[in-house]
RNA sequence: GACCCUAUCGUCUAGUGGUUAGGACACCACCCUUUCACGGUGGCGGCCCGGGUUCGAAUCCCGGUAGGGUCGCCA
């Protein structure tokens, strides 16, 4: 007997990728690849009206942010295109001869019967017992309303299946043997219960996990902030933070550690451990995160999407020579939490347009300073090696002989260079920047202060 | 309304009868420092309430309360 674990995300092509249904794929995947099982991908376009090869590129494209690869499922977001498995099609909207063998099984075993054009399944009036692997044994049974008419709809008037119905034929079709999904499916799994023993098979084992909530612990829908994936995307969030996130809400290691490498998870990962209760979202936690997982990232990795982020915010990043691209990127490694802040912080290596922040300029590009400014200038351009250490060293020798600390020098110097309080590391930044940039920049800061002082 | 799930600092969590209830984010203070960020040190802050069971309950049981979910020809 085939013991293999199969497990499966099917989500609802909507357009848009809910945070909760992200984590669903990512307990799917890690349980998958945890017992090195298979996890499948599949697409519930039953409302035809709604699906579009959009919104399921944005369930494609925002796994595929997220690193949760798929066994089997569609290679594309084409319904009638190429897929990945045997057990396929994926796509629920190719599939309606399935369910039309399946609902003639019922019909002819009497489980299920025709009603006004529609066909309802016959369910027990006795209680289900669902033996949950995350909240454990739950004896459902009947609401007031569901005494009155047990029985409920598998197809629609017009022939459409509904969910519960191809949901449980398609997890049938698919041999998937544990079904790991939201919380909000528990009372809806008696129903799934039933259909499976109807067809004369065990159900799958059943996990239902807790869900996101919004901070103020209402449910998190849509419209909510941050409950799409494609905000984090968009906002350039380290996706690995994201994930890792995502993993200790309603899940821990146990060991008072937060920042987990992903094999490590995998590893350790396990359906018993995860907590029963409800998780609000907390952003200031993810935002950390992400900070710390672009500080860990390997340089290149750290080039390859700071590049992508630059060039997309509009800068021309490719003019410049690449050794001088990479050196500029690696003195903002570390310093952000997110890319949407990159263009901000580092976009003035990549334009001599600098502005300068006016309330800085105000207080620091006094005329004492411009002064300074100006020694400063002459005392660049003359040194031999133009290199951090020895412009600390010229500006602290400076600083000296002036009396002053060094940071009297470093704040008007970092604002003509750059246009801002904050950035980079000062000596750096100008090592890289090079000799004529910045004796360029420090000649437009005197220009300005001079054009300023008439 | 009925049915189901849940309940530890503001948030995420560790904790499974005996702990000074631990960690992380956030927040505050100080230190480090060329800015910012990082890092370091310290601080603030919690077992929803009420009954039991027990020598002893955050932990077990019951009841409240609160939050969430479900009862669709939505998914």
């Amino acid at each position: 007997m085939d013991t293999t674990v199969r497990v499966r995300f099917a989500p609802s092509p909507t357009g848009f990728l809910h945070i909760g249904g992200a984590r669903t794929a990512l307990f799917n995947w890690l349980y998958a690849r945890h017992t090195g099982g298979c996890f499948i991908l599949r697409i519930e376009d039953t409302d035809l009206a709604r699906n579009t090869r959009e919104a399921v590129d944005v369930i494609l494209d925002g796994l595929r942010w997220l690193g949760l690869d798929w066994d089997e499922g569609p290679a594309t977001s084409d319904p009638a295109g190429p897929s990945k498995g045997d057990r396929g099609p994926y796509f629920q909207s190719m599939r309606s001869s399935v369910y039309a063998r399946r609902v003639q099984e019922l019909l002819s075993k009497g489980y299920a019967y025709e009603h006004e054009g529609a066909i309802k399944f016959k369910m027990q009036r006795e209680p289900v017992t669902i033996n949950d692997l995350i909240v454990g044994e739950v004896k459902r049974e009947l609401t007031d309303r569901e005494a009155e008419d047990p029985d409920f709809v598998i197809v629609r008037s017009d022939g459409q299946p509904v969910f519960h119905f191809s949901n449980v034929v398609d997890d049938l079709e698919m041999g998937v043997t544990h079904v790991i999904r939201g919380e909000d499916h528990l009372s809806n799994t008696a129903k799934h219960i039933v259909m499976f023993r109807a067809f004369g098979v065990e159900p799958p084992k059943y996990a239902h996990i807790p869900l996101i909530l919004n901070p103020d612990g209402t449910k998190m829908s849509k419209r909510d902030k941050g409950a799409l994936l494609s905000v984090y995307q968009e906002q350039g969030y380290a996706p690995e933070a994201v994930v890792n996130y995502l993993c200790l809400l309603g899940w821990s290691p146990k060991d008072n550690r937060e920042i987990i490498p992903l094999e490590e998870i995998v590893a350790r990962f396990d359906l018993p451990q995860i907590v029963r209760h409800n998780a609000r979202f907390d952003m200031a936690k993810l935002l950390w995160m992400s900070g710390e997982y672009f500080r860990l990232m390997s340089n290149d990795r750290f080039y390859e999407l700071a590049t992508e982020a630059l060039t997309k915010s509009g800068l021309n990043v490719q003019s410049f020579p690449d050794s001088y691209v990479r050196a500029a990127i690696e003195t903002c490694k570390g310093k952000l939490k997110t890319l949407s802040e990159l263009p901000v912080y580092a976009g003035f290596y990549f334009t001599d347009e600098v502005t300068y922040d006016p309330e800085a300029a105000a207080r620091l590009f006094t005329p004492q300073n411009i002064g300074r400014l100006a020694g400063l200038r002459e005392a660049f351009a003359g040194l031999a090696s133009f290199t951090a250490p020895e412009l600390e060293s010229r500006l602290k020798t400076m600083a000296a002989q002036l009396g002053v600390k060094p940071s009297e020098l470093v704040h008007p110097l970092r604002l003509a260079c750059t246009g801002k309080t904050i950035g980079p590391s000062l000596y750096h930044l100008i090592e890289i920047l090079g000799r004529d940039r910045v004796l360029a920049r420090l000649d437009r800061a005197l220009a300005w202060a001079e054009s300023r002082s008439k």
